[in-house]
DNA sequence: CACCCTATTGATATCGTTGTCAAAGAACAT
DNA sequence: ATGTTCTTTGACAACGATATCAATAGGGTG
């Protein structure tokens, strides 16, 4: 048998209103009957049904997670995070893929969310960048929260990582490390992280006074395979660079390739650094000179932020930029 | 404003039971009025209030995913697989992080099922291999689905896959390259998975008259450290394999990056193979040969199963053992 | 002491479904 | 025509919480 507000009441001798009161921290209910109604609680072990109370004051205590990230690490981060941000406060995770692409997309979520009386969503790259997709999330008066956003509304709830900063260290220290013949290969286009990197790049590049050889900059869309491609052109030329940096640790992992293909030897012919610290930075040799974002710290901001702001408490509801660390390895070598 | 049953019934002109009727897909309903409530709903859009449909009928239309398991791709295939299967069925996902470990696990996961009054539970290793976990879970009346169970039960809801055979082709596979010195490195011993591979590689290994040399077999955990520690003792025996067999594709990683920093050259040295097919595989080079579960579509079914199950669907409540597929990368030399 | 104001408490309606059970009508056997 | 069974339908209660609003008690003020 579950145990209900109704046992509670009777075992508390007070009314089932005054053990809702409790157990939702409202204000005006005496110290005494409060203390009464939390042993009760206790003793008799109950858990109010969330179907229940979702019924009755509209809210489903879900958040859900959208995401349509081919970087698993990423998502289990994001989650794991966002995992730990929910515990303890009542509310629980649903994980939601998406497509991007479909044309559908936006009334697919509308409607996912009226569906299931989703509170609210968290936002994951690259969906966060598509302005009007948000857009459309708040002419319904959909709550969310997101992750990384390419503009960053002070209106809106969302964490933000130093992307720009980063990438001007990094790239600092791979000049601090002698290389003046630096390659960049540059993220997804529709990304706003790849031009806060490659932004970074070029101004820490400019600011020492290097030139930029464009042969050496290429397009890439944060997979494997565009690294790689983008290895295979550059190894093609007439001069190669002593150093490249990729917009991810993927692509790196690709150039990576491309080179040992080449037979060109990291770190010794060719220095490389990524971004981002997944598994596959430490799991290759040379292991990746890379940045590690806060991914499960993030994630799990952007989920308290919004939990907070459902719970009232606005002085809790602040979006914040997360600092990165330089990780450096092996793939960089000192000329 | 939501539209409910009550505004459907008054579309219908029929009452608001017969609606559930309809919407329940129960029998005796006339053909005529099921047209008519049909073409209600579609008018007014109506979809069932999720709370109240679970506090009535104490289902919460949940499934959650039990997981504690470093291997981030594969959780990211197994939630899409899941994903995917409770797609238009009304269930959704709920992701539950665990630790194994803890010595309140099964009091945690019994006290989360009850709160959040969820539905079924989808249990991944190594949990699927704890025993008294899931006799733990019986006891309480909980409904669960295994992904690759140690034991078999044909009264369980499980997903298993062919790792013994696999494993054993795997093997075949290498030694028809001609290799002779072949070492492996084991798996977590808590998980069966393990031990199904270890076998299916002996039995490949004896069947073809080879002897096994005791020390080019090592116990690794999965991770990609304990393959390179693997690798490192093994590199520093007088004679080393010309083959080594891991059994996941992250240790193989680490065997990888072992023999890379001790000068060997795969698979000019070293022919290497793996198992899983996690993105790894080919995200170094030379890519690995390895095994290939059908992850997604092993967790699909297993929803599936599960769902099957309380919609009363017998004849689709069926365990399945699923087929692996051998890959064949450049990591394996022909001798 | 009468008055008002605030803090505390409870009775009852309500959220949107499904469960129970009885009633009405159709179909069939006698 | 009558009784029996089966199909179809609806009225109403119930699930377990919160919301509304009224009732009561205690405290301060003139």
């Amino acid at each position: 048998m579950t145990v209900t507000i109704k046992d509670v009441s009777k075992d508390a001798a007070v009314s089932i209103k005054t053990v809702s009161r409790v157990i939702n921290n409202e204000a005006n209910v005496a110290e005494t009957t409060k203390e009464k109604v939390l042993s009760s609680v206790k003793k008799l072990g109950f858990k109010p049904n969330k179907s229940a109370q979702s019924l009755r004051s509209k809210k489903s205590y879900m958040l859900a997670l959208l995401y349509d990230n081919p970087n698993k690490s990423y998502l289990a981060d994001v989650q794991s995070g966002i995992f730990n941000a929910c515990k303890s406060t009542g509310y629980n995770l649903v994980v939601q893929e998406c497509d991007y692409k479909s044309s559908e997309l936006k009334t697919d979520i509308v409607k996912f969310v009226e569906d299931f009386r989703i509170d609210g969503l968290i936002v994951t790259p690259p969906l966060s960048d598509m302005e009007d997709f948000l857009q459309n999330l708040d002419s319904h008066e959909i709550e969310y929260s997101v992750i990384a956003p390419s503009t960053m509304n002070p209106e809106s709830l969302y964490v933000s990582s130093n992307d720009y900063e980063a990438a001007y260290s990094l790239t600092s220290e791979i000049i601090k490390h002698g290389h003046k013949d630096i390659g960049f290969i540059k993220g997804h286009p529709k990304h706003s992280a790849s031009h806060l990197r490659f932004n970074g790049f070029i101004d820490a590049i400019k600011n020492n006074g290097i030139e930029i050889n464009e042969d050496w900059v290429k397009q890439g869309n944060f997979s494997f395979k565009s690294g790689f491609d983008a290895g295979v052109e550059i190894f093609h030329s007439e001069k190669i660079p002593t150093a490249i940096f990729a917009s991810n640790d993927s692509m790196a992992a690709g150039i990576m390739k491309s080179a040992q293909m080449k037979g060109l030897q990291v770190p010794h012919d060719l220095s490389l650094a990524g971004f981002d610290d997944s598994p596959i930075a430490h799991q290759i040799w040379p292991a990746l000179t890379t940045v590690k974002q806060p991914v499960e710290k993030m994630a799990a901001h952007a989920a308290k932020i919004l939990i907070a702001k459902f719970d009232g408490l606005a002085e809790q509801t602040k979006s914040k930029e997360f600092k990165s660390e330089l990780i450096v390895r092996e793939s960089l070598k000192t000329l």
